[in-house]
Order: C-alpha cells, then sequence, then structure tokens
DNA sequence: AAGTCGGGGGC
DNA sequence: GCCCCAGACTT
C-alpha cells in the first residue's frame, strides 16, 4: 500500500469512527423534545422553522401551542393570518410566520396537504432553504441529505479543523459535501439530529465540554488544542443606533382607559406588527449623536408628528425610555405620555399647512409613516386597546413589555 | 457578497 | 457588553 493510500484509509477511519460514535451517543443522550415524539413532517417542519436562528427552549412553548392552535396543514393553511401572527409573537423574524403560511398553503394546494419528500418540492417552499429543507428530508423522511446550520459547521471546523470562514457561503457548500459523506447508511435522521445535538450539548460555542465528548479521541482540533479557536467566523457589523419619539396616547370620552395602537406597514421590519406610535427623534442641539434631546423639544416634535398622522393628542411629559435591540439596528425609544384631545374645527390638510406656516420653510415635513407610501393598507391603521384587546393583537416584544406595564401602573392607580 | 429580518441566553 | 443561536430572502 502506498503512503498516499494509507493516509486515505486514515481519514476514512477517522469519518467512521466520528459517525458510528456519535449516532450511539446520540441513542442514549437525545432529548426528549415535542417534535420528536412523532415522526409527524408537520410537526419536524414547523420545529425547524421555528428553530431557525433560535434557540431549543425559546421553541418548546411555541412549538406546542402552534400545534394546538394548527395541528394540520390545512388548519394553518386557512388560518386569519392574524393569528398565526399572534402565535409567533414575541418569536421574531415574523416573516418566517408569513412564508410558513404561504407554504401550507402550497402543500394544501400542491400537495394535497402531505409536505412533500423529494427535493426539489421540499425547496420549493416559502421559506425553506438549504438547512431546512436537509432538515425535513433527513428527519422526517430519512433521506440522505445534509442539514448544515451553525451547530454542524462548528462540530466538523473543530472534528476537521477547517479553517474556512464558516460566515462565507461557499463554506456550507463545502460542509455539505462533507456532512453527506458522513452519514451511515439508513441513518440519516438520526444522524443528522446527533450531529446538531453534539453542537447544542457538548460541542459548544464557548467552553465545548470535551471530555464526555463521543469523538474526542479523533478531534483535530481537541488534539492540536486549538478547539476554542475554532470555527472561524468574521465579526458582523454592529447595529446602528436610532433615536426614537413613543407616544403612549391615553384616550379621553369614548377612548377612556384606552391606549391607542398603530399597524407597521405590509412590508420591511416587523411587518404587520402593532405598536405605539413612534417616529425619528430630531437631532439634539450641539450635534452631539446620542444626546438627549430637550424635553420641551420633544414635546413639541412628539405634538406635530402625532397630529400629522391624525391623531389629536397632547404630549404631557417623560413616561421612561426603552430600548430594542434587531440584528441591524438599536431602538432607544423615549416613551412619552399623551392625552387624547378632542379634534379641531379646522380640517387637518388646512391645520397642518397653517402649522408648516407658522413654522417657516426651515420647518422639516414630518412623514405620516416613514418607509410606506402613504396608502392605508401599507399600514398605519390605528385602534384603542384596553388590557384584554391585546390578546387581539401581535406586538414586538418592547411594546407588548411597555404595554403590560402600563396597564399595571393604570390598575394600580385606580385602587 | 452584503444587507435585511428579532429576541434572548450565556458568559 | 458581546456572541451566537437547528437561516432565508433580497438586492
Amino acid at each position: 500500500m502506498t503512503t498516499h493510500e494509507q493516509q486515505e484509509q486514515q481519514e476514512q477511519d477517522v469519518k467512521l469512527f466520528f459517525s458510528s460514535h456519535l449516532l450511539e451517543w446520540y441513542h442514549g443522550q437525545k432529548r426528549d423534545l415535542p417534535w420528536r415524539r412523532h415522526r409527524n413532517p408537520y410537526y419536524i417542519w414547523i420545529s425547524e422553522i421555528m428553530l431557525q436562528q433560535t434557540r431549543v427552549d425559546t421553541v418548546i412553548p411555541y412549538f406546542n401551542r402552534f400545534i394546538e392552535r394548527f395541528p394540520t396543514v390545512e388548519s394553518l393553511a386557512d388560518a386569519p393570518e392574524e393569528e398565526v401572527l399572534k402565535c409567533w409573537e414575541g418569536l421574531g423574524y415574523y416573516s418566517r410566520a408569513r412564508n410558513l403560511q404561504h407554504a401550507a398553503r402550497q402543500v394544501k394546494e400542491l400537495y394535497g396537504g402531505q409536505v412533500p419528500d423529494d427535493r426539489d418540492a421540499v425547496f420549493g417552499l416559502k421559506g425553506v432553504g438549504p438547512y431546512t429543507a436537509g432538515a425535513i428530508l433527513s428527519i422526517a423522511f430519512n433521506r440522505p441529505e445534509p442539514a448544515v446550520d451553525g451547530n454542524v459547521m462548528r462540530v466538523l471546523s473543530r472534528y476537521f479543523l477547517l479553517e474556512d470562514d464558516i460566515a462565507k457561503g461557499p463554506t456550507r457548500v463545502k460542509m455539505e459535501r462533507l456532512a453527506a459523506e458522513l452519514i451511515p447508511e439508513g441513518e440519516a435522521s438520526y444522524f443528522n439530529q446527533a450531529l446538531m445535538e453534539l453542537g447544542a450539548l457538548v460541542c459548544t460555542p464557548k467552553s465545548p465540554r470535551c471530555l464526555p465528548c463521543p469523538v474526542m479521541e479523533h478531534c483535530a482540533a481537541r488534539l492540536a488544542g486549538c478547539e476554542t479557536s475554532l470555527p472561524v467566523k468574521t465579526k458582523a457589523k454592529p447595529p446602528r443606533p436610532e433615536e426614537r419619539l413613543a407616544a403612549l396616547v391615553t384616550g379621553s370620552g369614548e377612548h377612556a382607559g384606552r391606549v391607542l395602537i398603530r399597524q407597521r406597514p405590509q412590508s420591511g421590519l416587523l411587518a404587520r406588527m402593532w405598536e405605539l406610535p413612534h417616529w425619528p427623534a430630531p437631532p439634539a442641539e450641539g450635534g452631539a449623536a446620542g444626546a438627549l434631546l430637550p424635553e420641551a423639544a420633544a414635546l413639541d416634535r412628539l405634538r406635530r408628528s402625532l397630529r400629522q398622522a391624525g391623531i389629536f393628542a397632547r404630549p404631557e411629559g417623560h413616561w421612561t425610555a426603552a430600548e430594542h435591540t434587531f440584528s441591524h439596528i438599536v431602538w432607544t425609544l423615549q416613551v412619552y405620555t399623551c392625552r387624547e384631545e378632542d379634534a379641531p374645527a379646522l380640517p387637518l390638510a388646512a391645520e397642518a399647512r397653517a402649522s408648516y406656516a407658522a413654522a417657516g420653510a426651515a420647518e422639516p415635513p414630518v412623514e405620516l409613516f416613514e418607509g410606506g407610501s402613504g396608502h392605508p393598507e401599507d399600514g398605519g391603521a390605528v385602534r384603542w386597546i384596553n388590557r384584554e384587546d391585546m390578546e387581539s393583537y401581535a406586538f414586538p416584544n418592547v411594546f407588548l413589555k411597555l404595554l403590560n406595564r402600563y396597564f399595571d401602573e393604570a390598575e394600580q392607580q385606580e385602587s
């Protein structure tokens, strides 16, 4: 046998060792997760969409509620979109929910309500990319397809000491080829889950638990002592800060005891979710970025933004500040309590024109809803709600917390 | 290839 | 604070 052939044989042995030991470990260590109790392709599919960029512990309660409310593909396909969004409330990446329902309608109409088991069909479902397609095909149907996510790339980077940047596209393709080679005959479902389970429980990003690892013996990174410096991944850009003024408008007259909420536009950030109205804060005088706007200026700006949006209310004072972090933006919301007022006798357009004229040409126009086209169906719908009504609207977490806190405080003041 | 899309847990 | 998570989609 040549040296080259010996080397190849050794690589094969290391791969076989990995696959067999990992599989055996999985059968002893796998967690009891709701979507693992039956091999139901619909359950697998829902769980995989929820698990995109989201931890198992976070997903479990959402999954259980979702399956209870939408037990079948058809029930999901036929549901009102707001109900799907409400089920997703707080889970983030809300386009996942909309895409999921779109895909449920695809499955209902194209495949008779049965989740398809062939590659092209699964890939064609909205919201299903390379990872999720591989996960559905392998976990639900035991097809020998790779399912390469962050866990898998981390595990493979370490075991095979691969220094490719996992943030780059081609790296995933390379990992998929490798992961496909590793699948033992007829064991795609368990093996792919085992790979991810190892990444979640043992081969963690920081301080991996190498001693109990079933494949430590041949882990190249461990042998080289560099397991904590893998995988290589370029840093994400820091999110840009955005200062915003938010209005907590309490109703008077027929709206007494209620708070004003607004719906976001059809597309983009937090699409179709409900929120307290808010607008970009003008830069503070003196120009220092992040400097706090003087209260009087904020109150005045908010009053005009509200009026421009057709809301007649008087900002009264600063209530609280709240932060909300997205992947690419950080909102700092300065929340002001505002009191609903009677609409003025003058029509809004005339009011607005007079307001601009009085302010002079230097006054910047305040958009009705930035990013929107101005059409009502693009968002901007408003409602006056009490605490019980919150059941009917889906809110991003920051507004969920603000509203709950407000209603708590209002209740305490009554008693 | 880079930007857009949430939110939380772990350290 | 920072990192990353069972990623997909758009440009």
